[in-house]
Order: structure tokens, then C-alpha cells, then sequence
DNA sequence: TGTACATCAGTGAACGCGCGTTCACTGATGTAC
DNA sequence: TGTACATCAGTGAACGCGCGTTCACTGATGTAC
């Protein structure tokens, strides 16, 4: 279903309204017929790219996960060409999450892996399972990173490694509610920084950046 | 309206079921008919309590947004009781924090104020402005925690206090969502136990915790 | 202590609307020979 | 190059169900005198 280049375009147009929609307002709440309705097609159209909104949830979740992991691999593809060191190209890769935290226009749309798991009694197991492994990916892709940091550069303090491999998925899925709730886009940027601050204060070595001392207003 | 005490029993039962419906699917997705089976009465006895559904949401992140401000606001004078120092008194609470996170029986429920933002089309303006407010607050009273730090002991690094002030509803937030997707409820104390770490090392006299360096497995 | 009235905390039945889904059908494009 | 057939990408109408809301009514409890 869906193989030529017309139906693609039409399933992708669809895929994107619901995602808006969904990341406004919830899955519930999310009508067919208003998805359709920006599409413009009509609702037999819909029926004929999904089979039920069920899968339009798994297509839609599939995709975003896709592009998520894809911005995120090409980041770190990015890092390592500008540094050698393991500690300096993670460094380097999250000033460049943070740019493209400040890029986005009007904000950042929200997180589907959030509005999921608020709504999980909605899916079923293939949807929720999906979602368990996009984000034990994330982990593990920041996990490899802080390994490798590890085997290279001790530590200021004892670390717990897993925790530092979870925060900063952690950092930006809570930024983004800030940002939104407070609708204050800076909140995400900045709170990648303060991860990249931590992990430059873990792993410089000692008495390194510890001067000058800078006292806040 | 629901004045006496068999009334208010029941409201608060009413929101209390409504709540954890909400958090488990959606606002949209939680029916009138579902909480009133739950909740033991009819379908009027509901609306004699709420005059439509956006009540009922106002009402429910009311009760929320309160608990959760007593929650912290709890916690903050205990660690006043148990230490003098603003720095000491701040690590002690985020200890006490973090074994609360544990405590949690089943796992963390949600945080409504992020199932909320998810799905603030669905809301008025007074609904998402208490959000905002909620949010507010909460950053101010870290926010006023660290100024008292920084006041009183030089941070080893240039530090952003509103991002720091600001991290900590942001690694609170991020965890539930991993803990949900991933059915894992440590995430959550050692999340706080990683800002911890993040803070004592920020904070710390120099060289005083700098040593033994421990090496991550 | 008894009576009248008001308020509290609901009940039960009915409503209309919008939703997801199904079904029979159709024009445009692609492919085989 | 023409014809037959298959697939693609939909259309239009109808369905039944559940939802939020309304309305007229009611027993139990509280209060005034």
C-alpha cells in the first residue's frame, strides 16, 4: 500500500498533521476528520492509507523516532570530524544539539515519545514497546560516548555513569515541558549547556577550569 | 457548592480517579461515564459537583499543583531543621528528595503539569495559566536556594543560576517519562542524586572532594 | 419537642452531535503482450 | 501502437455507538422558630 510517489506524499502530509496535532492536544482528541480536513482529502482517502488510528499512531511514532535518531546521529558523525578526543567531540556535539535546540522556529513542537507514554492506555504493546526501545537507544548512544570518556580521562568525583548516560534525554524531555508550559524557548538550549557543564566539570582535570573563580549576580 | 463533608468525600474521590485516568490516557480519552463507575455514582451526581469538564480539569491540577508545592515545601523545612548552611541544607533536601522518588509505591504516577502542557489545546486559559504559575514557582523556589548558596560559597566554575535553578524540574520531569517508557522507577532518585552530584561539585570547596578519584567500571 | 422550610447530594431518562469504521464504487496511471 | 487488465489513490454515503450535557425530580440532613 501506499508505493508510488503520489500516495507517499500524501501518507507523509498526513503523518505530519496528526504528529502537530497529536503533540497539541493529545491522541484522543485528534479526529480523523481534522486531519483530514488540512490534508484535504476525504476520510475514505485516510482509510485507504491506514488501516485504523491505531496505525496511524505506529507509523507516526515509527517515524519520528527515525528522525529523532537520524538528527542525533548526524551530530555526533559532525563531532568527530571537528575533534579527535572522545571528551572533546562529546563537548563539541552537545554545543551543536543546543544550535539546533536554537534554531528551531516557534519553538519546539514537543517530544511524541513524551505524549506516548502520557497516554499509554491508548496503544497497544507494538506502539508502547517502540517507544521503550527508541529511548533505551538514546541512552545507549550517550552510553557508548561517556564509556569511552572514561577510559580516557578520570573523573573529578565518582560518577554514576548510567545516570549521566540518562540525563540528558532526561534534561531535554523536561526542558521541552518548561519551554512549552513557560513558553519560553531558551529553556532548551540552556539546559543542554548546564548537562555540557557537568560533563566538562566531571572530566577536565583537576585545577584546570577552576580558575577564575566567577561569582553570579 | 459541596459544602459538607459526604460532598467533599466524594469530590475528592471523583478527582482523585479522574487523575489517574487523565495520567494513564489523556484528558480527552478519560470519560465522565468511566470516573462516575469507578467513583460509584451517576452521571448527574457528577454534575452537580462539576458544572462541565474543563471544571473538572481546573480542579484536578488545582489539588495537583498544591500537593506537589506542600510535597517540596516539606521537605525544604525538614532540611532547614537538619542542617544550618544553605549549601548543606540544599544537598539535604535533595537527598530527602530522592528517597521520597523511591519511596513511591508502584512508581511514579505522572506529573500532571506535563500531561497537561501535552495536551493544552484541549484546556482554557486559566488551566494553562495555573500551569505556568506552578512552574513558576517551583523554579523560584530553587532559584532562592541557590542565590543563598552563591551568596555564601564561590562556585568552582562559571555557573548559570537560572539554568541551574531550573534543571531540577527539568531532570524530575525527563526521569517520570523515562521511568514510565521504560518501567523503570530508579530513574527517579537517581536522576536527583545525579543533580546532587552536579551541585556538590559545583560547590564544594576545591580539592575537598577532588580526591580519591574513582574510576567507572 | 415538633413542624416548616432550605440546602445537600444526589437519581434517571433523554438529547443530539461527532466520532471511527465500513462498503460499494471510480477515474487515473502503469504494465503485458 | 493498441488493447486488456491490474493496481493506485482515492470518493460519497451510511452506520451505530459513546460521549458531554440538560432537565425534572427526590430522599436525607440541617436550621429556625
Amino acid at each position: 500500500m501506499a508505493r508510488g510517489v503520489k500516495g507517499a506524499e500524501t501518507r507523509e502530509r498526513v503523518l505530519e498533521i496528526a504528529q502537530g496535532s497529536v503533540l497539541a492536544k493529545g491522541f484522543a482528541a485528534t479526529s480523523i476528520e481534522e486531519i483530514i480536513a488540512e490534508a484535504g482529502i476525504t476520510k475514505s482517502g485516510f482509510f485507504y492509507h491506514f488501516k485504523d488510528k491505531n496505525e496511524l499512531a505506529h507509523e507516526m511514532l515509527a517515524r519520528y523516532v527515525e528522525a529523532d535518531a537520524r538528527l542525533l546521529d548526524d551530530i555526533f558523525r559532525r563531532a568527530d570530524e571537528l575533534a579527535d578526543d572522545p571528551l572533546q567531540a562529546f563537548l563539541v556535539a552537545l554545543k551543536l544539539l543546543a544550535e539546533a535546540m536554537d534554531d528551531l522556529e516557534g519553538g519546539h513542537p514537543g517530544c511524541l515519545v513524551a505524549s506516548v507514554c502520557y497516554q499509554e492506555r491508548l496503544f497497544d504493546r507494538k506502539v508502547i514497546e517502540m517507544n521503550r526501545v527508541a529511548v533505551a537507544n538514546m541512552n545507549a548512544v550517550f552510553r557508548a560516548r561517556l564509556d569511552a570518556i572514561v577510559r580516557l580521562h578520570a573523573p573529578r568525583e565518582p560518577v554514576d555513569i548510567e545516570a549521566l548516560s540518562e540525563m540528558i534525554c532526561c534534561a531535554i524531555d523536561g526542558a521541552i515541558i518548561q519551554a512549552k508550559v513557560r513558553n519560553d524557548n531558551s529553556v532548551l538550549s540552556r539546559q543542554v549547556l548546564a548537562y555540557r557543564a557537568f560533563i566538562k566539570a566531571l572530566f577536565s582535570p583537576v585545577g584546570a577550569a577552576s580558575l577564575p573563580l566567577q561569582r553570579a549576580a
